[in-house]
DNA sequence: CTGGGGAAGGGGCCC
DNA sequence: AGGGCCCCTTCCCCA
């Protein structure tokens, strides 16, 4: 939208019309609106209200909006574009003084704090620099020219151009691991944030720095500032897009990831071949496993080989193994960590504990932002990631990017085409193995699919005296549905075949279960 | 409109 | 503590 001249309050040509418009508009200007809008940000971003970026400065989170920031330095600009976590090399900007040049971007002011202390001022011009915030930059070399501080701080190791800076306020030591913390206000913008004070709140158990998967790190270094090696959580963040929206595979991964199809059937055949790397847990096929002498028994009994059509019937079993001696097992109780709360043993002492808490009423680890509560330390903090939006496992091949490794394993099989999980009931392949449990539970007892396969087991007892192929009924246990069946034996079509099944109402009444 | 599949988010919990 | 897997659930798309 073009706006005209004299509406947007600039000069006019002399003589025009739009000179008395321009001077109405002046008499129209509220002079507070700026302050007011400026007042109105900072007070959303101390709330958290509607902040869209996470900054991470050392051990500090900081909460703000990406237009304030990309309108305030040059440097953010180019970092919130890609980015909704940004992490600050912590050697030139320290928690206390990122808090400060976050006000300053907020008010257009420094604290007395910050005017007060040549320290802190010399950190915050550094800082200032790094960040390519030019107002102040100008701002603190003016005040520290007043305090004559400037010419001897050129000099100096607090240079703005100085790798090492001064941590101010100096980090207080690390503290004691403390015992689970009450909810941090969800509306606080800073979470972690070192104030003047040190750190204000406990690290919450999330230690930000923690590792991440190998990946490459692009995000540019501004002008001035010193390259370095990428800081870890440098590689959690999405690589700058590189001539597109996402990054082009690597020709090197092309054959290991989103290759052409020929070699993705290479892959298959491969993996087929060697029965390598990936073998599917669960109920999918492996070593010894028969799909045919099981039908839709596709839950297995390891030890004894017999075969289940639910997780449950299964369980059951393996109890009933457990209660009694069960041929195969080595002697010797190999979980003898037994909880006294419920029937299920452990192997160390390690996870009974951290089992009998799953019965504690009261769970041990709250998150530190909404309050909910965890059994175990290690849910909290992924629960956590979710809050914060860290998502350091990213696909080469579409820059997607995950809270877990093996979302990311699972999401790499949408490019690779692998589909491990099959169906031993009709044949389905599925890339999630929780699809596979999902679609049994169709073939399963009292899924739609099942009053099927019963009127495909009796419809086929009917055809069997008719069809000399057909004459061993005991082995329809492992006949595919109805549907399937009557398309294969029959020579239709699978939609002839329900349309069919569907229209003779009569055949299936008629033998349908007494 | 409905059911099924694909893809993904999140919690539980064992190793 | 972190990895890995299972389970439940949701959302979207399509037939």
């Amino acid at each position: 939208m073009i706006i005209p001249r004299e509406l947007r309050g600039l000069p006019q040509a002399s003589g025009h019309p739009g000179v008395e418009v321009s001077a109405m508009l002046d008499a129209m200007e509220v002079p507070s609106h700026a302050r007011h809008l400026l007042l109105q940000l900072n007070s959303q971003r101390t709330k958290g209200f509607l902040c869209d970026v996470i900054i991470v400065v050392q051990n500090a989170l900081f909460r703000a909006h990406k237009n304030i920031l990309a309108a305030s330095s040059a440097y953010l600009k180019s970092l919130v574009v890609h980015d909704n976590l940004i992490n600050l090399d912590h050697e030139l900007v320290s928690p206390g003084i990122f808090r400060a040049v976050l006000d300053f971007i907020y008010t257009g002011r420094l604290s007395e704090a910050e005017l007060g202390l040549e320290p802190s001022l010399a950190a915050l011009l550094a800082a200032a620099t790094y960040l390519q915030i030019a107002d102040l930059v100008t701002l603190c070399k003016k005040q520290l020219k007043r305090s004559g501080k400037y010419r001897q701080l050129r000099s100096s190791t607090y240079g703005p151009y100085s790798k090492v800076l001064p941590c101010y306020p100096p980090r207080a030591p690390a503290p004691a691991p403390a015992p689970p913390a009450p909810p941090l206000d969800t509306h606080r913008a800073e979470l972690y944030a070192a104030g003047p004070q040190g750190p204000s709140l406990p690290l919450c158990g999330l230690d930000l720095t923690k590792k991440s998967p190998p990946g490459p790190s692009v995000h540019g270094t501004p002008e001035g500032a010193t390259t370095q090696a990428p800081d870890p959580i440098y590689r959690w963040m999405k690589p700058e897009p590189q001539g597109g929206p996402y990054p082009e595979p690597d020709e090197d991964k092309s054959s290991s990831g989103g290759g052409c199809e020929e070699e993705e059937e290479e892959e298959e055949e491969e993996e087929g071949d060697t029965g390598s790397s990936e073998e599917p847990p669960g109920p999918g096929p492996g070593p010894g496993y028969e799909p045919e002498s099981l039908g839709h028994n596709v839950y297995v009994c390891i030890p004894c080989g017999q075969g289940f059509p639910s997780s449950e019937q299964l369980n059951a079993h393996v109890e009933a193994h457990a209660e009694g001696d069960p041929p195969g097992e080595p002697p010797g109780d190999p979980r003898p960590y037994h909880c006294g709360s419920c029937h299920k043993s452990y192997k160390d002492p390690a996870t009974l504990r951290q089992h009998e808490k799953t019965h504690w009423l009261s769970r041990p680890y709250p998150c530190t932002i909404c309050g909910k509560k965890f059994t175990q330390r290690g849910t909290m903090t992924r629960h956590m990631r979710s809050h914060l939006g860290l998502k350091p496992f990213a696909c080469d091949a579409c820059g997607m990017r995950f809270t877990r490794q093996y979302r990311l394993t699972e999401h790499m099989r949408i490019h690779s085409g692998e589909k491990p999980y099959e169906c031993q009931v009709c044949g389905g392949r599925f890339a999630q193995q929780r699809n596979l449990l999902s679609h049994m539970k169709m073939h399963g007892p009292g899924g739609p699919a099942d009053s099927l396969l019963a009127v495909a087991r009796l419809g086929a007892q009917q055809l069997a005296h008719a069809s000399p192929f057909l004459s061993d009924a005991s082995a329809l246990d492992s006949l595919y549905p109805l549907a399937k069946f009557t398309a294969e034996h029959l020579g239709l079509s699978q939609d002839k075949a329900i349309e069919v099944l569907h229209h003779d109402g009569r055949l299936i009444d008629r033998f349908s279960p007494a």
